[in-house]
DNA sequence: CCTATGACGGATG
DNA sequence: GCATCCGCCATAG
C-alpha cells in the first residue's frame, strides 16, 4: 500500500534544507567511530546522535559499508541493544574481533552496561 | 519522478 | 521474545 500524498519526494523537499553537507556529516561519523577504544562498543544510533545527526543512524551503516573495512574499527559498531546486525560470515568475524578485544556477550548481545563507550558530543570536536 | 532497499530504531500488540 | 509497522534518508534502477 502506498500513500501518494506522502511520497519520498515531498518528504525530501521538506527535510533537505535542514541537512548539512554530507562530507561534513561523514567526517563527524568517522571521528565518533575512531574515538571508540578497543574493548568498547557503540551503536549506529548513538554515533549518529553524538555526531549531531540524530535521524541519520542509517547513514552510519552506509559509511561503514562503503568504506574499506579496516580504515575504521567497524567491528565496534553494533545495533541498538548490543546486537550484531551483520549476517553470516561477516557477523562471525565481528564477534570474533570483539572477543579478541575482551568484549563479552550475553547470548546474541553485547553486555552494553559494561562495554558501551560514552561518546563525546560533536561540539567537543569543533 | 517513482519505488525498492538497506550493517537501523522505536513503538505497539 | 516475536511479528508488524512506520519513520528515516541516500542510492540504485
Amino acid at each position: 500500500m502506498f500513500d501518494p500524498l506522502s511520497s519520498q519526494r515531498s518528504k525530501r523537499r521538506l527535510l533537505r534544507s535542514a541537512s548539512r553537507p554530507e562530507e561534513q556529516r561523514d567526517h563527524a561519523f568517522r571521528l565518533m567511530i575512531l574515538s571508540i577504544p578497543a574493548g568498547k562498543v557503540s551503536t549506529y544510533g548513538k554515533i549518529a546522535a553524538a555526531a549531531g545527526y540524530p535521524r541519520n543512524h542509517r547513514a552510519v551503516a552506509r559509511l561503514l559499508r562503503t568504506n574499506l573495512p579496516d580504515q575504521l574499527p567497524w567491528h565496534r559498531v553494533l545495533g541498538a541493544g548490543g546486537e550484531i546486525k551483520l549476517r553470516g560470515e561477516a557477523a562471525r568475524e565481528q564477534r570474533a574481533r570483539l572477543r579478541v578485544e575482551g568484549v563479552r556477550f550475553e547470548g546474541e548481545r553485547v553486555d552494553m552496561e559494561r562495554f558501551e563507550h560514552s561518546l563525546k558530543p560533536w561540539e567537543v570536536y569543533d
